[in-house]
DNA sequence: GGCCCTACTGATATCGGTTACACGAAACGG
DNA sequence: CCGTTTCGTGTAACCGATATCAGTAGGGCC
């Protein structure tokens, strides 16, 4: 072959690069992938994303992220930028009403969800955690030291986390016969600021709870907060408890106990299983569902004790 | 203008968009950037893309992320593959060598340089920090408090942050004519990994320091941990400042002080300045430096009433 | 009616690779 | 020595949008 020597030789003379647009507009593939959250700078996309990149630029992918900022409008304008730019796309969607799933679909491209699903289930490749389950350990947690009286604070329950952590922490609460009193399961916004003013309305009823469980990491955040803001000792006077590790969980005051859960395994995995959908791998769209993981750190305590069980909810003034 | 409304027609009814590749392909433009960070990881580069995002959305730019691992080979091998990918690049270089910058230049692309200059100054633009300033606010604010014998974990010195915070932390010691002894500077690696074992190093001294400054964040979660583990209070035994906020720095045990800096704003900054060039506006490199803020928190007491000076850096057995 | 200006149409080249095909030359077997 | 395979080379079409240009039609004006 010395023909192809030579190709060699003039490529390396003259410099030669081949132009990715021209690659593109012939092959109509672009070697690029987009990875859509609603916001890099919570830390559990910030690792899942690291996830991506680690198969993404082994494979000779490239990554194009975009924010959705929690926000439907935003994120379907995003979808439509895609259109011709990238081979795929990993979302973790922000609207997850059937008509964004519906407009997923129509744009008739690989995607992979990530975190939450979109429509009907089954119609999407998915990598999700056990969110019920891992909520059912907090809430197992929590009852087996004793707590009866718990505020639970939840996410939007049009997501899919918001919803299934909740129903999977009450579930259990139902199955071991708690009932818990008004006022006890407030719903926010999975954001830092709604866990903040979230914990402060809980802590001004008459009786606040004996412990929290906080739905995800942001709120967990806010949750602290106003705990420390308002001298709550944590967990002598409040039990606490996180979905999602914090990096410095184990470093704040006190420790955070929490539902931990893969990261960057799981970003790692979508890319993976989207590679295998450009590999024209068609087959029915696959679900995977990692497991969390109790971290048992030191913000909770077993429950002090108390007047005898309080089943009809009755208001009591705090020791 | 007829036409142009049928045109607008037809491209409704045959859900015509065009296809970027070919566009790019004839225009030589592709409204796409790349952004280049060490540790998307991180929560500074989670911030400062999170920023850059913010501007490149709103501009109809579309952002490329790539982490360079703090990988001189991987990062020259990321902005080899940029040709003809993106119309121009924000960088936090991870090799800063003058060869590194000459191959960039060699790259001919637009270029914001971004938290770390490399080769010759001057011949970038850039969006830079007062490391100098902020690691002299610091020293100050530990020398205020009464603090002689100070431990500093530095960053690799090869880097602009690393190098930079070091000598604006020892220029205020020299100045103020505080001697330190040896073994009170360390020189780590900017991970939390180095960090912890430098502080434990540095406890393991016969006297250790009253307080520690560390240079980043990364380093100076490992520092807070290897404390938590050997149990040493802060700031009872031992005061620390760090330098990069950490999101949940207030919440932690004690409180983190800390010399903060802007972040997604520096991201926004660096993506006007990136429009800017691809708008045209060639003139010469600007470099923009901002300030830092010393932020107060709890990390950091008065020294201990002490033996008297001891500037000669002997021994002494802890009291 | 003659003139000009604008609005529009249609055709064609171009961006830079990729792919297919046709042709020419050398290599090999029978 | 001829037929066939192999290899190499050259030519041209194509991907889809954009830019240019020539040509045509229509409106307004004197």
């Amino acid at each position: 072959m010395r023909a192809a020597e030579r190709v060699r030789q003039a490529i390396e003379d003259l410099g030669f690069r081949p132009q990715p647009a021209a690659q593109s507009l012939k092959s109509r593939v672009t070697r690029s992938v987009a990875v859509v959250v609603p916001d890099i700078t919570n830390p559990y996309f910030a690792s899942v994303v690291k996830g991506v990149d680690s198969i993404a630029r082994k494979e000779g992918y490239n990554i194009f992220l975009y924010n959705s900022e929690e926000d439907g409008a935003r994120e379907s304008g995003i979808i439509a930028d895609l259109y011709g730019r990238v081979d795929g796309v990993i979302l973790t969607p922000a609207d997850e009403s059937p008509a964004a799933g519906a407009r997923l679909e129509a744009a008739r491209m690989p995607t992979v969800l990530l975190d939450r699903e979109c429509g009907e289930p089954e119609r999407f490749n998915a990598v999700l955690v056990d969110n019920e389950g891992g909520a059912a350990q907090a809430a197992r947690y929590l009852l087996d030291l004793g707590h009866t009286d718990i505020g639970v604070i939840c996410g939007p329950l049009n997501t899919t986390p918001g919803r299934t952590r909740h129903d999977g922490f009450l579930a259990v609460l139902e199955q071991r016969g708690v009932e818990l009193a008004p006022g006890r399961v407030q719903i926010s916004d999975f954001r830092e600021e709604g866990g903040y003013q979230t914990a402060l309305r809980m802590l001004a009823l008459e009786t606040p709870p004996t412990a929290i469980f906080v739905a995800n990491n942001l709120m967990c955040a806010g949750v602290l907060r106003a705990l420390h803001d308002m001298r709550v000792g944590v967990p002598g006077e409040l039990s606490v408890i996180g979905f999602d590790d914090l990096h410095l969980a184990e470093l704040l005051d006190p420790p955070l106990t929490v539902i931990g859960r893969p990261t960057d395994e799981q970003g790692a995995l979508a890319m993976r299983l989207l590679l295998n959908l450009l590999a024209g791998e068609a087959a029915r769209p696959r679900r995977i569902v990692l497991d969390t993981r109790l971290v048992i750190r030191e913000s909770c305590a077993p429950a002090a004790p108390r007047a005898p069980a309080n089943p009809n909810g009755t208001r009591r003034p705090r020791a």
